[in-house]
DNA sequence: TTGTAGGCGTTATCAG
DNA sequence: CTGATAACGCCTACAA
């Protein structure tokens, strides 16, 4: 038996066309588009490439074709469980597909995201993901520019530059602050770090919703813009529980910070819920574990990247969806943390 | 002025030259090297350049040169945080360079991980890191055909592909387990999950620390090969407490899983340090809030990011650093969780 | 459904 | 230090 030699990297496409008996151009539709060969061809092509361990060049491929096979992804933080779960997400949809994935980190900067746009614009990308829907006037005019499909991820609002996934932040935290109004807690404060846009809105919908049952006040709310960790919720908790001793739960901008605001109530002895409640956002996977179970909102970011890329590759094959922005919802899973009031 | 116009309606290399004057090699030679030309023609092909806002055909290049400016990086999973702390290392470090990062998954399988290498092998990347010391015979056999610098990160041993930034799991993992013989425990348990090469040099470490003070005991090692998790620590230290009621300590895998176990002698009322002490792995932020502050052992992971791509670029740029293995070390950072045992 | 030409924009090679 | 000549591996036409 012959011995191939998948580990040299030099065989071209001329060779595997060589070897199943086709022309080049024939063994190359194959890659792109099996279905327009001929069952038999198709077969003698696949078995040629698989024996010589065929790896497509991608540089002269995108050479000769005009395009880049690459799909550009902008979030704002690798170490954000959030959007590591959204980026599994896009990675496992495209991961075997003819695009791959390139990442990069905007540090939460508008500035950054502004300037990696560009350089995504110079490359041309086949198709662009991006976090949120805040982008600078500058930014959507730079993608704007790019002629490629785009999806927004992780949140939904008006104005989609081309599509969106994600759901509603505000509305979460809605539904999350009135879950506690509902269990009969009304002092309840709010926990911010970061504050970035998403917080932002997370904090809006934690006012209307304290607004629309009179209970809103001003004392209640503690913030920062420092980075939201878990060490971080206990410290704010401390600040917040001086300045309104009288709350009696708190809706957290995050599950870190909600850990964190937990742990400070174990050294505290402050128990949870009877003396405080307590709600975090996103449902990381220890809040179910936490003593109490943390009540959380759970969110589907996971989903949210593999529809990213579903609608792009849709999109950039001539099929855009119907749907150009998805809502993915969410579900309050409510917990011991948030168990109805004692009155 | 006449100016043909190219079908990527891009401006070309060509037209650069043509408008300095020189040959387009002159004119690329400039973008590549620029001190290789004479003063007068430099400056006339960079206004030229600027003044026509010539952008570099990356593909063109990539299959002219054999070789493509980026850096390929696999990691195991993309929602560890010890990985993510790692890649922000090597996306701050490469940030703003002349080389992009290409991030693959590989999902802890060698399976996966040989094909992605031989993806990357196609795209004759200008370096490569990988995670980890035991990649499979025939992916090491993929790299040593690519021709580029190799980081291995994440941990050190011998026989590196090319070089090697991290630390050793098992002198970790036996120096914390020391911290607990030290601190008077002797019936230290092990609880172990994924179990992959990393996890199984840290129980080596923990067996090898047990053995020297002739306390190791079969009945005190719990593992699976599930994905880590929180509540999964709790489960397994259910079943550790089952199986061996005798336990005084606990060395966990990593520092969820301590985390679950913290939180489930919480709900067992196993009092923390008194009646169990607990350690876990890698430091994450939440270990030293928690309630008692978690023992655990740091790492340098952000480092080994950073220095792994310095590393690269070094040897890319023909200065292959002296020092192929570099040790980050770890450090045991002592706290509530582990106080010296009252007798 | 398949094949024939020619070129995509850049760089390696080897002279001068 | 500079330049002519060939590739590089694949794809877009168009034709059969």
């Amino acid at each position: 038996m012959e011995r191939k030699q998948p580990l040299s990297g030099k065989v071209r496409l001329t060779e595997v066309a060589q070897l199943a008996g086709v022309s080049p151009i024939t063994a190359s539709r194959f890659f792109r588009n099996p279905n327009a060969l001929s069952a038999g061809k198709r077969e003698r092509v696949e078995s040629a490439a698989k024996e010589l361990g065929y790896v497509p060049n991608l540089a002269a491929r995108a050479l000769a074709s005009h395009r880049s096979e690459v799909i550009g992804v902008l979030i704002p933080s690798l170490t954000n469980n959030v959007f590591a779960d959204m980026l599994r997400g896009v990675y496992d949809a495209s991961d075997g597909g003819r695009y791959s994935v390139q990442l990069a980190n905007t540090r939460y900067s508008n500035f950054q995201e502004e300037r990696l746009l560009r350089i995504f614009h110079g490359q041309k990308p086949a198709g662009l993901i991006v976090t949120g829907i805040n982008q600078t006037p500058e930014s959507r005019a730079v993608m704007r520019n790019m002629n490629c499909p785009i999806v927004q991820v992780m949140e939904i609002g008006p104005e989609p530059i081309d599509m969106m996934v994600g759901f509603s932040h505000s509305d979460a935290a809605f539904a999350a602050v009135s879950h506690l109004i509902e269990r009969g807690y009304t002092r309840i404060g709010f926990v911010g770090a970061r504050m970035d846009p998403r917080g932002q809105r997370r904090f809006d919908g934690y006012r209307d919703a304290m607004k629309a049952a009179s209970l809103f006040n001003q004392r209640y709310v503690i913030t920062t813009l420092s980075p939201s960790t878990v060490p971080l919720g206990g410290i704010l908790l401390s600040d917040l529980v001086t300045k309104a001793p009288d709350i009696d739960a708190v809706f957290c901008i995050n599950d870190d910070i909600a850990l964190g605001v937990l742990f400070e109530c174990q050294r505290r002895q402050i128990a949870v819920p009877e003396q405080l409640a307590i709600v975090g956002f996103n449902d990381l996977e220890f809040m179910g574990s936490a003593v109490p179970s943390l009540t959380s909102v759970r969110t589907n970011r996971y989903e949210m990247g593999r529809k990213a890329i579903e609608m792009l590759t849709a999109a950039m094959d001539g099929h855009p969806p119907q749907e150009r922005v998805v809502d993915l919802g969410f579900e309050i899973m409510a917990r011991g943390s948030s168990l109805p009031r004692r009155t």
